[in-house]
RNA sequence: CAAGCAGGCUACCUUAUCGCUGCUUCUUUCGAGAAGGAGAGGAAAGUCCGGACACCAUAGUGCAUUGUAGCGGAUAACAUCCGUCCGUCGUGAGACGAGGACAAGUGCAGCAGAAAGAAUGUACAGGUAAUGCUGUAGUGAAAUCAGGUAAACUCUACGAGGUGCAAUGCCAUGUAUAUGAACGCUUAAGAGCGGCACGCUCAAUGUUCAAGGGUAGGCAGAUAAAAGUUACUGGUAACGGUAAUUUUAGAUAAAUGAUAAGGCUUAGACAGGAUUCGGCUUAUGGCCUGCUUUUUUA
């Protein structure tokens, strides 16, 4: 098992990001959302994920930095379970749309039950394809 | 004890598990792995001043524009800081102050008053060819004698070029001209150049030679500095000098978190570096010191 989350599986490419927001599908679950794009990766890994709070929503920095730091956390101890299951490269990122600052058992919730419905449905896009 | 004034310090801690970003050493199947050690603030914030640094001319001259303004000092520099005088406020500890000049010119001015400067006149007296021509009274802070006002223009002294690390330099990739050099043409218009003028540099098209630009990526800039601590020393102080000693974030879609348990003033406020320093301003939990006033007690 792999718990770790180090820079390879960082989003970083601006291109990638820009990809991300004008072709990705998206999925979500309040107050996560999740966009992804099939796609190949500068570096070997499964995923590439990023995360990102709206200024608009969180005025101050250290309320942006602590929801992108459980946001982080959260996904770093349950990414494992897409990592066994996909077969082809994504790029993710994850958006925080809630309004209020969550607790992480809250995004921790909401990040397992996100992650199930990502993998429904790129199964059901899967299978048409086979 | 209460109310208040001034200043300083600090910014939850401990353990376990998982995890993040650099650094050093070792191992390596060159993918990486292991160990050690380091890892946000007093305001990192607002971007309000002043520097360093980079490029544009080693940023020059005049005007315009604009900043500062008792006096003396500190400093790389400042609108900051220190000392001091004066003024205002406060019982006081103290606080605050755009505190140079109305000795050149222009402008502005409530009430009262005929009239506050280009306009006119009341009463009494004097005087004249005639006239507010002269004096006194009257209004007012101030009456053809001037005064007040410069967070009014202005004057004086000193200062200010512009753009900001997404600056700037280099490397690889790579396609076709928006690049550079030389020659030649022109001396008009234009660009750098930003309010204007001067001045400086470049310079259409063409020929030859050389290699670039956009876009995405990497490296440098980029963390050792007007640095901190201690001792001695000069100075009322800000601050300076000498010696010893320490190395203290360096990311780039952006690193400090999560979980569990325990403790404490019982959920610990305000709040997250981004080229970097000195200030100012604003936000804010706790603790300490000195002082003032009133009352009480001795």
């Amino acid at each position: 098992m792999n718990y770790r989350f180090p820079k390879e599986e960082k989003l970083k490419s601006k291109k990638c990001i820009e990809l991300l927001f004008s072709e990705g599908s998206s999925v979500s679950k309040f107050p996560l959302k999740l966009i992804y794009t099939a796609t190949s990766l500068p570096k070997d890994v499964p995923v590439q994920a990023g995360v990102s709070v709206t200024k608009r929503r969180f005025k101050k920095a250290v309320t942006r930095n602590r929801i992108k730091r459980l946001m982080r956390e959260a996904y770093r101890l349950h990414k494992n379970d897409v990592f066994n299951t996909i077969s082809t490269s994504y790029a993710f990122m994850f958006l925080y749309i809630g309004k209020q600052e969550p607790t992480f058992e809250e995004i921790e919730k909401s990040m397992i039950r996100l992650l199930q419905k990502f993998l429904e449905r790129t199964a059901t896009e899967n299978t048409p394809l086979k």
